[in-house]
DNA sequence: TCATCGTATGCCCATATCGGCATGCGTCAA
DNA sequence: TTGACGCATGCCGATATGGGCATACGATGA
């Protein structure tokens, strides 16, 4: 349970580090999706994923860890709601590359000096 | 080297299967992001983000893979330039939730049946 | 030809993953 | 109280990660 104690050598980042880290599951993001519908419990994601009870557990976790879901207790069930204020930072780091993908690379160095001189005005 | 072949347990998808896993680690949106000033050396990059070259050199081989970056061989050194249009999947998944990190929680629901009578308008 | 620079890799380590299965546990209905 | 249901966890296995270090390799320059 090592917070963020790294001494020595390294692994991947935890899932549960943040965000970006989460979504990297497609499992994950199809999760995500699915809960823009509205809440659900838990097995009724799993069934609709095709995927275990206990997977679905474990995937909502993870997103509950990083903030991207929302548990409310519903009797026996758990209704699992989204929380996309998350994602709020991915798709801004993102969108930071935004003018880079929509100009060819053959143009790119140009580009690039172009941003280079209007810079200011960002 | 198992393209893609699990059989049996699994672990985590290769960080090399996409940009979603490519982009999970800080050190590699901070090679990004350095990029997008224009190309660059190993060297350079590893010293710009204090790391070492065996250590820029695998993560830019990851980015490489998923084609987010390029590489040109110049003399004896390698330049490696942005290729950002694999960061538009992300971008464009991302956004599916951006009308939900506007509206508070408490309007969620509301929000959502709001969604539903509208969807023929997206 | 040979030394050197700039990189890519291989190998090893510690760790985290994701999946399955079994099981623990709390809630509600008989 | 007892069962059943809904869900969370624990444990194991196979695998991939990211880092360090040493090293192999290609290109250039002396």
């Amino acid at each position: 349970m090592p917070i963020w104690a790294y001494d020595d050598a390294m692994a991947r980042a935890a899932t549960t580090s943040d965000a970006f880290n989460a979504i990297a599951e497609p499992q994950r993001r199809d999760i995500l999706a699915l809960l823009r519908a509205g809440e659900r419990p838990v097995t009724d994601l799993a069934q609709e994923l095709g995927m275990s009870q206990p997977r679905a557990s474990k995937h909502l976790r993870v997103l509950r860890e990083v903030g991207l879901v929302r548990v409310r207790e519903a009797g026996k069930q758990r209704l699992y709601g989204l929380d996309a204020q998350g994602l709020r930072p991915v798709h801004e780091w993102v969108g930071g590359f935004e003018r880079f993908w929509n100009e060819s690379f053959d143009r790119l160095d140009t580009y690039v000096q172009d941003l280079e001189r209007t810079r200011q005005e960002d």
